[in-house]
DNA sequence: TATTGATATGCAAATATGGTGCAATTTTTT
DNA sequence: AAAAAATTGCACCATATTTGCATATCAATA
């Protein structure tokens, strides 16, 4: 194994943090551990975690808050992060589209849960390593930024690339317009709603085959 | 489905053994039984269950000792382990919890919390279904923005989305007219009255099964 | 049964949104 | 430095979505 994952825990309640912080300990992890929002964000800034685990009601920040503010810097682009939250927030927008979270657990935690939710991203993580996502006859590879489609080889600019392989890192799943921006372009740089069509567009037209398609209203999904 | 997941109970009082046994038998569950912790190891190396429920108080070995050995083995790593406690004390529940145990419930046993704990560990230990919504025939996928109903997948703009979304998040229950405006429209923006009927048609019309029935001078409700 | 308040429906208008071609700008390559 | 490629922006268009309105229907109740 090459050095432990590093997590970071940020929970109100130092119960719950001292459970998780154990359990994961346990699991071989290195934990951090933040008492709200901001200690949060200091904190992922100075450490940069491989996993964040946010609980969603904070004092100071929301847990909601602070993922936006990571995921609108694209340095934590890497960065996991899965939401803790009460079981009556279960069916809320939390864990909807306008997250950009990876997974959320329910409280009351229960260790078998978080540990298994933690150990299958990390293993997703790693799978995405290997750095060659493929999708039907698709095969992008993140180290050559290279595209094929069964035997040719496409050629993308490299935003097109990104944008393409973040779609494809979750085929089906819908990226919403700002989630993109975000991710791809950072919240530091400003551009223009029709940046992300134009781009769209040109992949469409590179690749051939139609895989994007259009949630209107809400943004893209790669899929066969 | 895939085969029926595996349940040992160790419980010293054979009325809770069969009233256990019983309900989780009756969900389908695979349902193996001990009379004491000794039993309930042997029984556990045995069969290999996907999920314990160890009573705390048993003669010979207690509930966390069980626990503390299972833990204590790799092999044990993926198994669930609920305690069953006759004390609603809170320090035994932070133990049972630090011991490692997913879950506890209080005696006397209400077989519908039985059920439903045991459920909901199964399932939030999936890690596929996070954000899918399921009522009866219905999939909802707020991820990649899709309805389906048995094969047929439905395609709705983005406020029916939202809208047969919030509903299916709680079946049964009647949502008010006012926060249906609130949870999709937003406070800020303001909408006629009709607006939400008309949606509602057109998601009537859209999923072809009527499930979304009207409560007069209430509001609606999603059911089967 | 008539009344009333509330919801459904068909039609149409308003609006938002994404696609498209073209051009400007920036970055990279030669 | 020049050329090429990539990125971004703009204006316009087509269309899907959202909303409103007038009218029909319905359910409850007096």
């Amino acid at each position: 194994m090459s050095t432990a994952k590093k997590i970071l825990i940020a929970d109100d309640e130092p119960d719950i943090l001292e459970i998780l912080s154990f359990n994961l300990t346990n699991e071989g992890y290195e934990v951090i551990t933040a008492k709200n929002g901001n200690e949060a964000l200091d904190l992922a800034k100075m450490h940069k975690p491989d996993l964040i685990i946010l609980d969603v009601m904070m004092p100071g920040k929301t847990g909601i808050e602070v993922c936006n503010i990571l995921r609108s810097q694209p340095a934590y682009n890497p960065t996991l992060i899965i939401f803790l939250t009460a079981l009556s927030d279960e069916s809320s927008e939390v864990i909807g589209l306008e997250t950009g979270a990876d997974d959320y657990i329910t409280k009351p935690v229960s260790p078998k849960v978080l540990t298994s939710k933690v150990n299958a991203l990390f293993r997703r993580l790693g799978n995405e390593e290997t750095s060659i996502i493929k999708v039907g006859d698709f095969e992008i590879d993140r180290e050559k930024y290279l595209v094929s489609f069964g035997d040719t080889e496409i050629i993308l600019a490299r935003k097109e690339f990104e944008l393409v392989a973040l779609l494809a890192s979750k085929p089906g799943k819908v990226f919403l317009r700002n989630e993109i921006l975000n991710r791809i372009w950072g919240t530091d740089v400003i551009v223009g709603d029709r940046t992300i069509d134009v781009h769209i567009r040109k992949i469409r037209q590179k690749l051939g085959v139609d895989c994007i398609s259009t949630v209107k209203g809400v943004g893209y999904k790669f899929e066969i």
